[in-house]
DNA sequence: CAGCTGACAGATTTCAATATCTGTCATTCG
DNA sequence: CGAATGACAGATATTGAAATCTGTCAGCTG
């Protein structure tokens, strides 16, 4: 009847690491607890990871690959100008990080120590996420909204601007009421200086 | 012959724990070594300073009114276009951070915890040099070579806008060869979103 | 025989005892 | 008499011994 009850998968690992991290911490999760929380002993588990590192970083790219694909079918969306989606594309990063900051502090800042120790894994997804803007942008220059040289240099430079929006090392002031504000300033003055 | 040589002021308390905080580091360096240092018992210190962390403000809030000094004599040259002087400014900043965490990381390092502990002097320390901005874009904004309709409000776009080139968080990027061309890239972008 | 186990060595973390530091204040010194 | 001292209590940091964890691998099990 259980379809298959006992097959020991990476996806089932990542599964069980990802619980062991939420409630023990970065710090205190171990292999052993992620064996147990599966019932296995930990030599199972080095068997589809081959470090506790690989292990920590799989968990990472899958988290952060949840974001790529949210911001990513934005940009599919039809009959809206260039501006419309690079507005959308930043309002809609800022609020679900900032809404993952707020709802579970704990487990932000989990991923936030995660983060920095697979720093490969991150500059891979930020390549991903600018490339997303670029793709906005390169639209707009086509369609004459925007002017820009080198779309791909105009998405980094907007992305580096937003980066007290999207960037975790801000979330403290993310609870801020001005922030909103201080977040239409720049985008507004980012949008001035991308139209054509 | 030696003038006064043996007065204990605050400012010869600072020296001293500028000296100690670069010799030991920041977890290290100890009220009773700042005493030692001057040949003093550390209750003398205390005379000075309430408090270890009152001690620290103080070197922090000198460190930081130095850089709020070179900046300020920035804008007061004549002669300039209100374009150049930012442009010079956000320059002037980038350059003067990244020769700081460049020439002595560990010094650099040291005043980055100093930093972390002393919000309130920090917050002061911001709102010096967005004012220093905001005189700046407003003087632009009388010669009509800029259009804000709120200047405070457009220089804290534009300060948050380049955290990436003046925060310290970021200090590890600024060797990347690169950043130059980001540097530039962000500032054009701004720029062309304030002119008129 | 493919996949899992559990004992093991070396690295890392924990914990509690010890040492040092912070901040106060009664006393000394010039 | 004003400035400096140093002993002191409570808080914080250091240390090293014991416990736990990581990663390997020879052998077990279905």
């Amino acid at each position: 009847m259980s379809p298959s009850p006992e097959i020991l998968t990476p996806e089932r690992i990542l599964e069980a690491t990802e619980d062991v991290l939420r409630r023990y911490g970065p710090t205190k999760a171990t292999v052993v607890d992620v064996a147990r929380a599966l019932g296995v002993s930990h030599g199972s588990v080095y068997r589809h990871f081959r470090t506790k590192a690989a292990l920590r970083e799989a968990v990472t790219a899958r988290w952060l690959g949840r974001t790529e694909e949210l911001l990513g079918e934005l940009s599919e969306e039809p009959a809206k100008t260039a501006e419309e989606k690079l507005r959308q594309w930043l309002a809609v990063l800022f609020e679900a990080k900032r809404h993952k900051a707020g709802d579970d502090p704990e487990l932000f800042a989990t991923y936030g120590v995660l983060i920095q120790e697979a720093s490969g894994v991150v500059d891979e997804h930020l390549l991903v996420l600018i490339g997303q803007l670029a793709a906005i942008i390169g639209e707009g220059v086509r369609s004459g909204q925007f002017a820009a040289r080198d779309p791909l240099a105009a998405a980094r430079a907007v992305f580096d601007a937003t980066a007290r929006f999207h960037d975790p090392v801000y979330a403290p002031q993310w609870e801020r009421p001005e922030i909103d504000d201080e977040f239409r300033a720049v985008c507004e003055l980012l949008l001035r200086g991308l139209r054509a």
